[in-house]
DNA sequence: ATTAAAAATACAATCGATTGTATTTTTAAA
DNA sequence: TTTAAAAATACAATCGATTGTATTTTTAAT
């Protein structure tokens, strides 16, 4: 039992062949005859040899790994973005690393320095909840490694962003929650840090607007987003009286206020008509089932990890921030329909 | 803007100290005196050094990398596992690479070739519906490196398993249709080439045993437990005419069974009690709840990446094939209230 | 058969960190 | 002050693969 991986010195050894001519025949060199190629390829298998990739990364500097950051794999929409990015990732012969920042600032950082250790190639990242600054960020910049942000914008210098139009969907959303003749709809929000949040709440304002509905500071309730801060939310909603539409920046909030207007008898949509964010596969099952708007979420993943890869390879430097906008759709099931 | 990374050797030259030295100092080693450390890191953190794990990892054959190899990560119960795993891997210092075999074996041997390749120190896996030959994980296993099984049981010699007692999981999800009155009880079970399945149909034949109910193997539908497979399987049941329970090997098929029978004006439970496994979140969600199975995944994470921890670093090696079994639970909702 | 060009292969340095051994410096006991 | 022991540091090989350069072998034209 050969404990020991076989390597390319022993492949050499074993045939009296140097071993560059070993390692030029293993990558399919020019350089090696097709005679030689063959009874390496032979002995190759029959040692059952695995190039290490440790020592060819530290060697080219490359390790044909690219890395996405994210709050947590098991939101639906993460988990579509990363097969998108592992479909095109496969087809460039790119290995994956899947992390989660869980939301949290010292994990993202920990995180992206031991990207840098490992010396991946690429980073495609949704900024965490706490992400305010961008050290941590430009420490992989300056490696002159490309960076590509999805979901959450960040306005890092020299690096593309993927996102939906979050300010044209939430005009949509509340749009809709208007021309259902709702007058007084409550927005959840979040942090008002995070730039994907204000541009939400700008689409939602913006509609308002448009539809000379004054704007009311006390319907706009900023949180994370969680079922808690739904419960909480929904309690001030009904203390509110005369509230007849919801728009919630996403999908978990939406749903657990949802079930507290149920626990009170409030009607979902006849009282209070409600539009969620991220299309989650419970808001298809909940009951009335949830309007809520869906992102293309395969589609970013694909649009961002094909980016990340022609920075990779044919070095597109990106001379200022680039923003790649896909559509988002607004899906109508019974939760608004009045 | 310094392109390349600092090196050791940069920090050497810059200090005049030997870069074996700085190697030692970095590494808190007691033979490099207090004086000349601080020096150094002060050095280190000058030229913004980060250690490169490619060369560290080559030369001392240890990459403190973990990986979890699972069908998908979407899925509430894996993504559950993982959140154990790190959390444990993260206080041992260790990273965790993620990875998808979409229940697709070839896919499964290339991550594990890739993972021989990265020389990752120790692999976790719940193996793909396709896996019946072990061929890819003996390769791994002869470089003496650990292999924890997970969710699904495997055979392989010297390994350790964890999992639920899922005889006695079905078992109990059986019994408890029974108690309610279930006669004639239809079982949804996976491809009889996995263990896991043979198990989980085990306990429901033996339950139906215990209380001197006929074993029908028309009431028995083996299939991959999607959705479509579950309203398929519907179909037949409204076929049967006198089916009054149901078990399933997972939520997803349950649930979409039910949600044939409530479009066929069938009720659930009054003609026909339900009962899933593994507690996805939407089986809280829909109407009415679906009687399942938890498992402890957080727990089985954490069991499973201690065990692995413990055979990377103390060598503890397993002479045998180890089961260990957690504690399921019967999570008793509306599906099933007769 | 000679020879220049082309093809195939060998040599040797390198990537960055680690580590056993050797050397120098410091400490403290005689 | 000498000297042995201990502490600190330097030297040099190594992990496995890659790659520019040098050398040898083959091919083909004269």
């Amino acid at each position: 039992m050969n404990k020991n991986k076989a390597t390319i010195h022993d492949i050499s050894k074993a045939l009296g062949i140097d071993s560059s001519t070993v390692s030029r025949a293993l990558n399919d060199s020019p350089r090696v005859s097709k005679k030689t190629k063959g009874k390496i390829l032979k002995k190759a298998k029959e040692l059952g040899y695995q190039r290490n990739s440790l020592a060819s990364s530290l060697r080219t500097s490359k390790t044909q790994t690219i890395a996405v950051v994210l709050p947590r794999i098991s939101r639906h929409f993460f988990a579509r973005v990363i097969a998108g990015i592992e479909e095109t990732a496969h087809k460039a012969g790119y290995n994956v690393i899947i992390c989660q920042s869980l939301d949290n600032l010292e994990r993202e950082k920990k995180i992206i320095s031991t990207l840098i250790s490992n010396r991946v190639d690429g980073i495609m990242i949704s900024i965490s909840m706490e992400t305010t600054n961008y050290e941590h960020l430009e420490a992989y910049k300056k490696l002159d490694k490309p960076i590509v942000f999805f979901d959450r914008p960040c306005e890092l210098p020299n690096c593309i962003n993927v996102n939906i139009d979050n300010f044209q969907a939430s005009f949509d959303a509340t749009q809709h929650l208007i021309s259902r003749g709702c007058k007084h709809i409550v927005h959840f929000s979040g942090s008002q840090k995070i730039e994907l949040y204000r541009q939400r709440k700008a689409g939602y304002i913006a509609a308002l607007e448009k539809n000379n509905i004054k704007i009311n500071d006390h319907y706009i309730f900023e949180s994370n987003l969680s079922e808690e801060d739904g419960i909480r939310a929904a309690k001030k909603i009904l203390r509110l009286k005369n509230i007849d539409g919801l728009y919630s920046s996403n999908d978990t909030a939406a749903i657990s206020a949802m079930k507290y207007f149920k626990s009170k008898r409030v009607r979902v949509p006849e009282d209070i008509a409600v539009v969620g964010f991220n299309n989650d596969p419970i808001s298809a099952v909940i009951e009335p089932s949830l309007t809520t708007i869906n992102q293309p979420a395969l589609e970013i993943g694909k649009m961002a990890s094909n980016l990340l890869f022609e920075q990779i390879n044919n070095k597109t430097k990106t001379t200022k921030i680039q923003f790649r906008l896909l559509n988002s759709e607004l899906i109508i099931r019974h939760s608004s329909k009045k």
